[in-house]
DNA sequence: CTCGCTGGCACG
DNA sequence: GTGCCAGCGAGT
């Protein structure tokens, strides 16, 4: 021992903790413990720290520091605080520590979630400081600078007075389509960075392409970084990196990008915060962006704007209640009027020509638009060709795995199950009768396309769903054809209705508006109401006037009434009333229990004991157990699925409830358990 | 009797 | 998650 170390370890030890639980990326559920070793000196919750893992080295975040050490020391080894690492915000892990509680996720799952494989990557080599050349000189190429448009009144009105706020405070940005939000969104990111403070942006997943990125940049006159799921891992590497430094001064990004470990955040803007592509749907975490940001801005002490044309319930009653202040834009820019509104009975035109699924009405408008030099955007939401009919006994070919149909994809000449993704020939019998003819039976948006052909042979049409978009570059191009006037007409399922600005575009038009309502769901009206009032907002908005042509077969449904007039607050009122009325949110706190398993019997008893002992343990405190009812597509890759939907007052008797009533029934081996906190569905 | 695969378990 | 060990079936 040399003189040095001698004097070191003959100091008294410091006052802080000497063990420490260490949030890992695994699927322990149980966090492991390490020793802080002296000359770490004193740490906290938050440090990233190199801990040994089964003779591996593996980075990780100290989670809680304890007193006294939960196992026999001597087993525990000591963690390390390795050079050259970014020091992580420790605000970043205390939001992970409340998402992971909030939403019922062990924190190793949380933290797999924000610090996924790639990201760790980074560190297991030890060379965070490394560059890939390639990616930093594609990501480096400088905007050129450009003036913003004046600020119109409202919109001047609106950025006072978030600049005004002092801690946290946030606004609902209610602006009619077309009202220049993102000019608002420009005008708060270039104030804040002059502030000294850094901006995130949160957009729906459609539309962020580079387009948008660089208008912003341009715009802001600062560099804006991307981020989303599609990039490559080279980039998101390089993101990552300057997000931890503090280097990333504006971030635009998908709901992935609300889990970077952004630093000195000044501002937050959720664009379109109705869009239900902020809810993780998939992987556990179960979150919200949405709901995450804003809890983050309570916690940096910082403003937050939630921007949409179509307010969720969620933040109109948090603006009703006076927890948000509701910024309104009425005036479209150039005062430029909305479309006019035109509503097709389908009963009617089902009873004069059959099954059509274009009336000659939006016929007619398709073509006096080609005729007038302008676009159209035509909506579909259904994916493939058709369902595939059994010519003999009349039923549908159904996955073999999963309980759905399948959907008869003739480009790729195959059946495609939407749930499970596999593939079947279209060569298999009939599984009912063995029979080996087929019939298409239904229209998908490919044969929405082909009839759209035939009709009008010389209409140059672009097409734009998920089975388009799954090559690389794919989305970009057609968007950029379209915009480029290349066509005639964009046909897409919902990923058209959102944000994009197509100056071109006079007719909208909606071949199945009604689809979204025959789900049996709390939130179907609003979300067709949303997507109405979405996608007429894509008409008009050049110098001609749009128009939107709506094709249902309920057009005595008030919410129809309601868009016609383009009455969001109409429609609001009408919908709030029904949620209160059955006591869904905004008016309650709910959560989506699913049960999944291949032994249906046992499954239904899981569930089963589950809704009991919530039942039980709710007793007379206003908490609702429904359920359990078999899940919409009841079976998915083999295994059943069962779901009980819970109706709390208040978010903690929501997750008190939760917690004692899975102690009451202990987990069962096969039997898989996912808890949705604020679910975006009821049925 | 040994090799190798699989399933269950603990990892600090 | 992933390495380790137990338990068991196939092979020399």
């Amino acid at each position: 021992m040399d003189e040095r170390t001698r004097k070191l370890s003959e100091e008294p030890a410091p006052s802080a903790a000497r063990w420490a639980l260490v949030a890992i990326p695994s699927a322990m559920e149980l966090l492991p413990v390490y020793a802080v070793p002296p000359e770490c000196g004193e740490i906290g919750p938050g440090q990233l720290a190199e801990v040994p893992l089964r003779g591996r080295k593996t980075p990780g975040l100290v989670w809680e520091l304890l007193d006294k050490p939960p196992v026999d020391p001597s087993k525990i080894r000591p963690l390390a605080l390795p050079e050259g690492w970014p020091r992580l915000d420790p605000l970043w892990t205390e939001f992970l520590k409340w998402m992971s509680d909030y939403y019922m996720t062990s924190p190793s799952r949380m933290v797999d979630a924000a610090f996924p494989s790639w990201a760790r990557r980074m560190f297991v080599s030890g060379n965070f400081g490394k560059r890939s050349k390639r990616v930093v000189e594609k990501l480096d190429a400088a905007p050129e600078r450009e003036e913003p448009p004046e600020l119109n009144a409202e919109q001047r009105r609106a950025v006072e007075a978030v600049l005004g706020s002092e801690g946290y405070a946030p606004f609902l940005l209610q602006g009619v389509t077309g009202s220049g939000k993102t000019r608002v969104y420009v005008e708060l990111a270039r104030k804040t960075l002059e502030r000294g403070k850094n901006c995130l942006i949160l957009v729906p997943e459609i539309s962020l392409t580079k387009q948008t990125r660089d208008a912003f940049a341009r715009q802001i006159g600062e560099r804006v970084e991307l981020f989303h799921s599609g990039l490559t891992e080279g980039t998101r590497k390089e993101i990552w990196r300057r997000v931890a430094e503090g280097s990333c001064r504006v971030l635009l990004g998908t709901r992935s990008a609300s889990l970077l470990p952004m630093q000195n955040l000044g501002l937050v803007v959720v664009d379109e915060e109705h869009d239900s592509s902020y809810k993780q749907e998939d992987l556990t975490p179960l979150y919200n962006a949405r709901d995450a940001m804003l809890w983050r801005a309570r916690q940096l002490k910082i403003p937050i704007v939630l921007g949409s044309a179509t307010p969720s319930l969620e933040s109109r009653e948090l603006a009703e209640s006076g927890k948000m202040t509701r910024l309104v834009l009425e005036r479209r820019v150039f005062d430029r009027p909305l479309p006019e509104v035109e509503l097709v009975d389908m009963r009617e035109s089902l009873r004069d020509f059959g099954a059509p699924l274009l009336s000659p009405r939006l016929r007619e408008a398709i073509e006096e638009t080609r005729a007038a030099g302008g676009q159209t955007i035509l909506l579909h939401n259904r994916r493939g060709y058709s369902t595939w009919v059994c010519a003999k006994c009349g039923n549908a070919a159904r996955c073999p795995d999963c309980d759905v149909a399948l959907t008869y994809h003739r480009e790729r000449k195959v059946l495609h199950c939407h749930h499970c993704e596999r593939l079947i020939s279209l060569k298999s019998p009939c599984a009912v009768c063995g029979g080996t003819e087929f019939a298409p039976a239904g229209f998908g948006i490919e044969r929405l396309e082909e009839e759209l052909r035939s009709w009008i042979p010389d209409l140059r049409t672009l097409r734009l769903d998920r089975d388009v978009t799954a090559k690389a570059g794919e989305l970009e191009r057609v968007l950029e054809a379209f915009r480029n006037g290349e066509a005639d007409l964009l046909l897409g399922t919902q990923m058209v209705a959102k944000g994009h600005d197509f100056p071109r575009v006079q007719l909208v038009g909606i071949a199945s508006a009604d689809a979204t309502l025959a789900v049996p769901d709390f939130r179907s009206g609003e979300r067709m109401f949303q997507l109405l009032a979405q996608v007429a907002g894509r008409a008009g908005r050049g110098e001609k006037p749009g128009r939107v042509v709506i094709q249902t077969y309920v057009p005595d449904d008030p919410l129809m009434a309601f868009a016609l007039k383009h009455d969001v607050e109409g429609a609001w009122r009408m919908l709030r009333e029904s949620r209160r009325n059955f006591g869904y949110p905004p008016f309650a706190r709910a959560a989506m229990v699913e049960f999944e398993g291949p032994d249906e019997a046992e499954l239904r008893n899981a569930a089963m004991r589950f809704a009991d002992a919530a039942r039980a343990s709710a007793g007379r405190s206003g908490l609702r157990v429904l359920g359990p009812a078999q899940a919409p597509v009841f079976r998915v890759r083999r295994k059943f699925r069962y779901r009980v939907l819970l109706k709390s007052p208040t978010s903690a008797l929501l997750r008190g409830t939760i917690l004692k009533a899975r102690a009451a029934c202990p987990e069962r081996p096969g039997i898989a358990i996912r808890v949705d906190i604020d679910p975006q569905t009821s049925a």
